[in-house]
DNA sequence: GAATCAATTTAGGCATGGCTAAACTTGTCG
DNA sequence: CGACAAGTTTAGCCATGCCTAAATTGATTC
């Protein structure tokens, strides 16, 4: 390797691990654990360890790392992080939309291609799209600018019975529940109601204006992101 | 890493080595020496001493390699060959057809990415494209099957004075001159005739059917291949 | 305050794919 | 034949990023 972006390139493992960190410590920014970010991706805790401590020791750092106490995004690594993030929702959007990919396949493809697309295509597909905001599976496109979008949204588990809901998001990780997903018609924007008759174990649910409830297991049932029905609840202001 | 493709799968320097054996040994498939294979790569010739005795001794064999004598591919390390180089072309291709890249712009992003597109992501461009049998400069497309396309071509520098030819393809490797022969009009397809007025270090051609005479250096009239101008010859059957 | 346990870090190795410096082949010329 | 130069290979080193096994630390709990 020549010369390259020169100063604090980025390679795959790296990238790997920085939007990991961005995943697990959530909006309110926590400090991730090594054993988190060592399940999050598939290897050992030791490993974990020689990492941040390469990453909290460059210049810029990448992140913020105390010994024993958890890790957390310097400003570098939040940077890179949500634009490798942008790669990926935005690949994955261009695929589904102009490649004919359908929504379980997007995810595997742009989760290989994110690290190695130039500012330029990713400018030229997010030209040929329209700027979009979301992408197939209703997660929000971080800005060109490092700008982040946010939307509070809920986990269906946690979401009140009997209160009309509107899927926002769904995990993007297991192409079979998406292909269940799909094939029951759970797609983002779709609303639903959670039924009286729903036990600890899975959830009974109505969907669109339909009056047939189906049963959700909770594997698949974790998988969704919900927000308020628009009008179910009175605006508050 | 957990469970890839399993059965000798390549990595980005594998494929690099593979397509530079490929281009360097040419249709004839003589025998390529390690210091050519260093210049092209921009490596040590002691590494690529190294990588060699490593692709000779994998099963299946990607080269047959001889110390001292030199290297050729092997059935597998051909077909790797071949699938990186169409994917290279299926990518210059859709980059410049559907996301505005400029002739200029796709081979470095191109060569990036040929090494991470899925089979599947290959096809789905392939069929966008309507399986297209060129790249933007004017190569041919290896066939999803292996097979190599083939079309006599020579070099514009040992094309002979006063024969009409048509460019048939231009080398992709540097930008800027790419920029200068699209500004004169040098692209696949054009036809030209090289002028008496020609001396040794550089050429003097007439473009299509215009009368002007330019002047090309020789860096540029070496980046050029052509083939006969229809009709010019009569066909020997 | 000490024992214990889980989480974490250190130590030491492995594979990949570069590098330099030093040896060794090969082919050519006298 | 023999010597030399060019080309090639070997030997030994470096960085990356993963691994296992063995410390070590932090957070309880008594």
């Amino acid at each position: 390797m020549a010369s390259k972006t020169a100063l604090s390139s980025t390679s795959e493992a790296v990238d790997d691990y920085l939007k990991a960190i961005l995943e697990l410590s959530g909006p309110e920014e926590k400090r991730v654990t090594s054993n988190a970010l060592a399940e999050h991706l598939g290897v050992r805790a030791a490993s974990v360890t020689g990492m941040l401590q390469k990453l909290a020791s460059q210049r810029p750092s990448f992140v913020k790392y105390e010994k024993h106490h958890g890790v957390r995004l310097a400003e570098a690594g939040k940077r890179r992080a949500l634009e490798v993030l942008r790669h990926h929702r935005l690949l994955e959007r261009f695929l589904h939309e102009f490649l004919g990919y359908s929504w379980d396949e997007v995810h595997e493809e742009a989760e290989r291609l994110e690290h190695f697309i130039s500012e330029r295509l990713e400018d030229r597909i997010a030209a040929k799209l329209g700027d979009p905001e979301v992408d197939p599976h209703g997660h929000l496109i971080p800005e060109r600018s490092g700008a982040v979008p946010f939307r509070k949204e809920f986990p269906l588990l946690k979401w009140v019975c009997g209160v009309p809901a509107v899927i926002s998001s769904v995990s993007d990780r297991d192409p079979s529940a998406l292909r269940e997903m799909q094939r029951l018609g759970l797609v983002p924007g779709v609303s639903l109601v959670i039924d009286p008759g729903t036990r600890n174990a899975s959830l009974v649910i109505r969907i669109g204006g339909e009056s047939d409830p189906v049963r959700l297991s909770q594997r698949l049932a974790g998988e969704i992101s919900v927000i308020a029905s628009p009008g179910s609840l009175p605006d508050s202001q």
